[in-house]
DNA sequence: GAGATATTCAATCAATCACTTGAATGATTA
DNA sequence: TAATCATTCAAGTGATTGATTGAATATCTC
């Protein structure tokens, strides 16, 4: 960079275009990114998903609004960032897309960590949406309570996966299910799926996760049953 | 940036989404993807056409390259380089979304360069695909004369802006033109907009460009006419 | 208003990036 | 085989970035 100033039109609104990009092109402003895809979230908060500090988190933040990608809402003392419009959750899915194009690398991490292939096989979403109709599935949700809360696919139940072990009674062997978490490479989907077939369970990943299921229009539960 | 390191494979799969955009996050870089857009196209054109040095230009390709936004192909002496996937056109265009919600800035921008704030509205793809086939539109390209031969809008003619003054005797005034360029912020076609409307000949913008017309699975013609 | 809590700001250092220059490949042509 | 042309590589320099630390601001509670 450097030396580049504003001259032309075409080179101001490049640059525009280069800003937002810039301000996508780090792996703990994408994993940010994606705990925001699932709806507001503190400073704090995202500092400790993301295992960072508040102030580093903070700067991450500001560049991103400054951007134009988040847009930050002050409730007393906490200030929640959220993204400024599903423009980003397109773009996010297709940084996505290209880096599986270059998937000789994105696959190969993902499958030989999980060494499980098979687990990576998912359920489409329209598939799900009949099985749900069809009342023939356990659909299970193994992000957090509070990410749980604020919206999920219906009926589904709601397992962190630090508590799945203990909960497995629960689950009826004979019956077919499907686990999701925030995105495609939202790693506690992927060991609830490796977990539950050690235990033999008939289970699969839903493709992608909440926020493409929202973004397609399908039908959202809100709030903590019973 | 730094220390960042490969531990848990969350980590390595945002390590290479955040390669990708940092590929991307470059102004000058971003302008080659949109020469790449139209075709193929060698380091000394691309070099050229964005008035860099040709060893500044290799860099920048090679970036690119190595993060899967583009691919190379040598023929010859010549190293043409491509775009690698349609999903590279998708990525660019949800960039151009993201920093047009920010519009204040980027709209303001064009405007105030062009002045002509009617030259900004557009014609649809569908709009000029129902007036091509009903005949009564002139289409014209003002692209240059070897990205038109790659292909292009069906019976569109192809009048660089360098020689457009020399042939406004070619247009009939009370037939309705339609302009089109590379893509959504290529300057030329709005240029000519502005050129013919001040001669007094109807004419209007097409949506983005050659591009996404293509993306739309819309016709294209290629080579050169008669 | 004092104290506590959440977030932002400012200053610093090491690491990375963009561009230039000149030399090195790779492929064609004479 | 030598000469030429297109592209890439390698080294050097100035500018920018990311993380850390400690201080400053804003809001709430008492």
């Amino acid at each position: 960079m450097g030396r580049m100033s504003s001259e032309s039109p075409k080179r101001v609104v490049f640059e525009q275009f280069a800003a937002v990009a810039k301000a996508a092109a780090h792996p703990l402003r994408l994993e940010i990114l994606e705990q925001l895809a699932q709806g507001e979230r503190s400073v704090e908060v995202l500092a400790n998903r993301t295992r960072i500090s508040i102030a580093n988190a903070s700067q991450h933040l500001q560049h991103m609004r400054r951007a134009g990608l988040i847009t930050p809402r002050r409730a007393g003392k906490f200030v929640f960032y959220r993204l400024v419009d599903d423009a980003v959750l397109a773009f996010l899915a297709s940084l996505r897309r290209i880096a599986e194009l270059e998937s000789a690398e994105v696959e190969r991490v993902v499958r030989t960590y999980f060494k499980d292939r098979d687990s990576l096989e998912a359920v489409s979403r329209s598939q799900l949406m009949d099985w749900l109709n069809a009342g023939i599935v356990t659909v299970l949700d193994v992000r957090p309570e509070d990410e749980f809360a604020l919206g999920h696919v219906p009926r589904a139940i709601n397992v962190p996966l630090s508590t799945l072990e203990r909960r497995l009674a629960d689950f009826d062997p004979d019956r077919e299910i499907v686990a999701y978490c925030r995105g495609p490479y939202c790693v506690l989907s992927y060991e609830a799926v490796a977990m539950l077939r050690a235990r033999g369970f008939k289970v699969q990943r839903l493709e992608d996760g909440l926020p493409e299921w929202r973004a397609a229009g399908l039908p959202i539960e809100v709030g903590l049953p019973q």
